[in-house]
DNA sequence: GATGAATGAGATTTCATTCAT
DNA sequence: TATGAATGAAATCTCATTCAT
């Protein structure tokens, strides 16, 4: 959206400033909400002026908003960039849980800031937009699995994977509560659970 | 709904002005998250005074408090009342997914706003314990079906109920994002699809 | 102001309730002055329904005027009363400290609120008069004993008076805030520089 | 009244929001009482914004205790301040009593202020140790007068200076309240009464 | 008369946003 | 372009006063 002239100086690459803001905001709003934070605390931690942020993003409101696009965004593209649609079902599977895994272990702030419900006032139509953007794909590969008779069909794609979702969501944040530690061997175990939850006999 | 003590006077229950303020903020809660709320609004709902709500709670985060308190209270004494662990484990758990599925329907606000998570700042240490001794009976009955051989042991309690905690929680908040419509035949498929996680062949 | 009605029945005496207010108000007067100490507080601590007090007195700054009036009051006719001019000068200054130091010892409430200025904006011209009317009697005295060569006469007598009473009311002060402990003797020995602060040769 | 350091520009000095604030709190502080104001009219009377006084000050505390002490520090320096303590005696209680009217003459906001009893239970023990520093140096040329046989040895130093010091204080107050007007000759006679009262035979 | 729960105006404080430098 | 001090609308909270019982 916003226009990102290539340098010509040998100044630290344009978008230094944005790209620092959206990592300050995504720290702090991990740690204390959307609501916890204010504008001049992630201009600080950013090492930015608070000025500068509505230089970036009109409005705080904007800033949420961009920022949950680019992590579901990156989110979206690493659960399905490469993904080969003909890979044997329960390896297909393996892999997506792997994905999801690594992805909330690598990225805990980005992890747990789209977990948030906080922001959820904040989001505009095209936020919401883009959740089903990144769910399609992961739908249709349900839906063909479900046709070839892998994943049962007594259940419609869309509560299966809100079940498969949700529990995984669900293990980390059970985690982040202290009330468990997981270790490989559970998230393992977790991942089969799962997989026969989906499967059909 | 609240069952009103009989009166000879057409004077209001004691604890009517508690209640309609906790009633209230249940309300706005669910709906715009804690943060979103101001106090004044949480009055004008209740019908009383601003100042009223500080005879009853001295801020804000105490009212937030009481009030998760009272509801997952209310959600443990539905879900583990009466509960008979010698049920036949499948009707046990069919059981228990109806209390679940009755309570995110008769109490959609207390469902919301328990499942939120703007109010996790707020919350004191007395009210995360709660959230443990809600569990604990829970996870009492899963570990004897576990050694009953009834739920499969290769996966540690806490996480199996993670698992089927979190699954539910996102059907419901699948459906309302407007992502999926719920049937009674889809939670029941949903239900089966968990019960079939947890069992053991 | 208020009507004293006789009593008629074998309750407790009539001004019980507006004495009890008084006394109490007082106390938490002294302690923390007027504004810090709420009205519902008064009522607590002297045993009466916050509305009581609003049945003895119109408003908050009436309670003050009346209570300013009150121990003001009672501290001219304590340091007035039975007062012979005709004592010799010195047993008279003696006499006259004295009674201030008992006011202040026996009454240290009194004293307190007395000198307390969180309560001037509230006086109002009554209350204020009442202030040279107490002042009036020993005002005379002093003259009279100017006139008499006693007291040095190259000073106007309200200067002297604001003296010798801005040096007894600084000492007491400043041991209630902790920075001296005062021994019999050196109230003796206070009055006696007074004393000679006022004398002529 | 406050130097300006000189400036190029026809910016304001660095720190005068500071000033302003400090300068409009101890106008409408010794008009009306700490408690007696709001912060919004401080603001106005600074020509500031209300949120600034919280940039500056974290709290209506803060700023009342650090007024408090910046008055009271001046108030020092400026009876402390070149004293030489070899001076003649009477020329030194002149000049002290000199310097006291000066102050009283020309910061009648500040003299009232730090009269105030109504901050009182604002103060915290930083501003409430610097009446001591303040008097410290009082209290040592006090008692050096009195080893040289110059004031009085049957009063102790403390007990001395708090007559004094209540004396004149008194003598303002009186004045304020309207009881009397003081003329020069009226202030000179009041101290040649203080000297008298400390003097010894 | 007495009560104290209820009130809402007003106090203190916060923070998203602006704008002079 | 970048800054961060300044802003004031809005939030939280207090308390003098009222009034139904």
């Amino acid at each position: 959206m916003t226009a990102r002239p290539r340098s010509s100086k040998a100044s630290p690459a344009i978008g230094d400033k944005r790209q620092a803001i959206l990592r300050a905001a995504l720290e702090v709003f991990a740690e204390r909400g959307v609501n916890g934070v204010a504008v001049p605390e992630i201009a600080a931690r950013a090492g930015v002026g608070t000025g500068t942020i509505y230089r970036y993003f009109d409005s705080k409101d904007v800033l949420v908003n961009e920022l949950y696009r680019a992590e579901k965004q990156a989110l979206g593209e690493r659960l399905n960039r490469g993904i080969d649609p003909d890979m044997e079902p329960y390896a297909l599977f393996v892999e997506f849980w792997q994905r999801l895994t690594a992805f909330a272990r690598e990225q805990p702030h980005a992890y747990r800031f789209l977990e948030l419900q906080d922001h959820l006032p904040y989001l505009d139509p095209a936020s919401r937009a883009l959740e089903r953007q990144v769910l399609t794909p992961i739908y249709l590969r349900v839906r063909a699995l479900q046709k070839r008779g892998v994943y049962r069909s007594d259940i419609r794609a869309e509560v299966l994977m809100a079940l498969v979702w949700g529990a995984f969501v669900n293990l980390f944040k059970t985690e982040r509560q202290g009330l468990v530690l997981l270790g490989a061997e559970d998230i393992a175990a977790a991942r089969d659970a799962c997989w026969r939850m989906c499967t059909a006999s």
